[in-house]
DNA sequence: TACATATATACGCTTATTCGTATATATTGT
DNA sequence: ACAATATATACGAATAAGCGTATATATGTA
């Protein structure tokens, strides 16, 4: 139950969610590091899980998960899926926080409210 | 431990993190309400106690976090600690993020990876 | 100084998310 | 159909993050 429910309307309620769920899509670095490589080129699966050294079904779950929130796309070609950037809309986005992070590393890393381990 | 550590420069590790770290911190629907209204004017905590009905240490605590990430900035006037949005770019980001959400909203909601309850 | 107001922090609990591992589902070639 | 390759999904364990509640700190005022 979100906390802001007895203040504002339900569609916007939604709307904030969906908002939230659709940055968290970008708050993991493996799912980042998926769009750097994809943002050079398409690529199916296995490429990314050489690139990547990281197990096969995990590499499809952060893709599945990139896929769910529209930032990227897939087609088949044969046995292969190709993976590719949805939208320059992306580059954007990332553009911008890379940007933004760039001013204020060491305080981001000073943040204890997130990711209070490392 | 991040999975990519042993194919990634340390450094490149650690920008992807902070990254995606800096994007957790849109990832909950009250810090994005609370940057609406800091995007509408500057506000001091009590004004957005008020206006959230949420306790005011989570408001604080919220605050905090997208303080150390860099979305908002603070000063003191009396009692009162203001808070504004710290930046053009964020303001950038929202509007860009919310015109792809309204072209994926079923398709994310449906999303099981990220927030599978709802 | 004592008190009220404003803001920040702490801690345990619950829920989300990632990971490791295993298994299931395509698709192609023989 | 069978084997091989490519991709997706499932499930429990471990970690992260939000919430509720209480408490601490700071600032201003009588």
């Amino acid at each position: 139950m979100s906390p802001l429910v007895d203040v504002l309307p339900k569609q916007e309620i939604q709307q904030l969610q969906l908002t939230a769920k659709f940055f968290r899509g970008l708050g993991d670095p493996t799912r980042l590091k998926i769009l750097d490589l994809l943002l050079q080129r398409e690529r199916h699966v296995t490429e990314l899980v050489d690139l990547l050294r990281v197990p096969q079904g995990r590499v499809s779950s952060h893709l599945a998960c990139l896929s769910w929130c529209g930032y990227v796309t897939t087609t088949r070609q044969g046995r292969n899926r190709y993976y590719r950037v949805a939208d320059k809309r992306v580059r954007k986005i990332l553009d911008l926080a890379r940007d933004m992070v760039a001013n204020n590393a060491e305080h981001i890393w000073a943040c204890t409210r997130i990711d209070k381990s490392r």
